[in-house]
DNA sequence: TGTACATCAGTGAACGCGCGTTCACTGATGTAC
DNA sequence: TGTACATCAGTGAACGCGCGTTCACTGATGTAC
């Protein structure tokens, strides 16, 4: 196990300080929560003063922007994988990156709580962030209209249909993570999810008798 | 405009100190955002020591319970009236319901924040906070039961029914908030609201080809 | 009605706290010659 | 290959800050007699 995160020994310059930082704070996030992440912590972590961040981050939001970028990056890449392990089924596909987004939220809670809790005041300062959040968008937009181009959904805005897949997915993500449910069981939250994506194609079925007034 | 948050002048006791704060914190939280909510802010804006809130709040954690649980409370009432507007017609009446908590929580973000944000560490410690929770998930319980007792949706566990419904406008709430859809003007708001208790309805239909193999 | 008293809501000064940020500095590094 | 030098990443001490919380107190209030 190499770990690059710790300052070399000897060494005064780091070699690639702005990773390290950022990989120090999701470790940081991950076992102590979020509260826990301030620019001493992180220094402490990597081995650095707490005035070191300042050389790689305009100040601590910066910093976060960069975990919260590189966080919605990696689940953009598992929306993705999930997306490309189903080849040739567009209905099954979409219910796999739902899941996947589940999981990340679930799996990952004080991480999926930097990419969209209330933790940067102004998200359009950080350019990258704003990328990131379309890039996982754009997924769920091809996924889509590989289904419409199949017939499977009813005609409409691919646009509008992505951001109703993500609220939902992202609706039971939260409520799970924040325990607004009874129960947060790995169990519950896969049949949760099943229902969740069930229920979306269902709403979104060319053949579902509420879109029959709907041509395409 | 009578103002009971100002403590009467010359008055030593106050009279209804716990409410007034709640009400002030809710007026600091709307026009200056839950960072500017601090014991010595709420204190200044009722006229009273930042020290006196500590007589009817163990701690300031305590208060922002307090204001979670009304605003949780308003809530309930907000889904409950939309709901009663619509007599006998239960498909219209969930639709009302989920309109009226979308436009809850985009009408007062700062507030629907507090309600569901990371600033209660430890939920369970306010019971008064969980009770408010399941007072609107029984709203929507009563509603989806009144739906399949129609039998305009399919079977099912109504629960498991309303904790869909709430993940799916709670999340477009939670995403129109956070600014990260394009839009979020009124009419777009108004527009996603309505597409996504449509696509709900449509998903839980009874006649819906994805439910046919669900026997009642 | 008047008086003595217990109660406890609100006061205001003080505390320690860790934070983000600044700043003059040090010294490792790469490059020009 | 060796030397002089500019660059700039990282240091560590210091700053001010407003915060939540504590505490001995004050004085308004209601009640018992």
């Amino acid at each position: 196990m190499s770990d690059d995160t710790l300052k070399k020994k000897g060494k005064y310059h780091h070699g690639n300080l702005r990773q390290a930082l950022v990989k120090a704070s999701l470790q940081i996030i991950a076992e102590e929560g979020i509260e826990a992440l301030t620019l001493r912590s992180v220094g402490r972590r990597t081995g650095v003063s707490h005035a070191a961040p300042y050389r790689h981050f305009a100040d601590k939001e910066a910093l976060l922007a960069a975990v919260a970028q590189e966080g919605l990056e990696e689940l953009r890449q598992a929306m993705y994988d999930a997306q490309q392990s189903i080849p040739g089924n567009p209905a099954e596909q979409l219910r796999a990156v739902g899941l996947a987004y589940v999981r990340f939220a679930t799996g990952q809670p004080a991480r999926f709580k930097v990419m969209f809790g209330p933790y940067i005041s102004d998200r359009s300062k950080h350019a990258g962030l704003e990328e990131a959040s379309v890039a996982c968008i754009d997924v769920l937009i091809t996924g889509l209209q590989a289904c419409h181009n199949d017939g499977i959904i009813r005609p409409g805005e691919p646009l509008e249909d992505a951001l109703l897949a993500w609220s939902m997915v992202h609706g039971l993500s939260s409520l799970l993570i924040d325990r607004q449910f009874l129960r947060h069981d790995e169990a519950f939250i896969e049949r949760m999810s099943l229902a969740a994506t069930r229920m979306l194609e269902n709403g979104l079925r060319a053949d579902s008798p509420g879109n029959r007034d709907l041509q395409d």
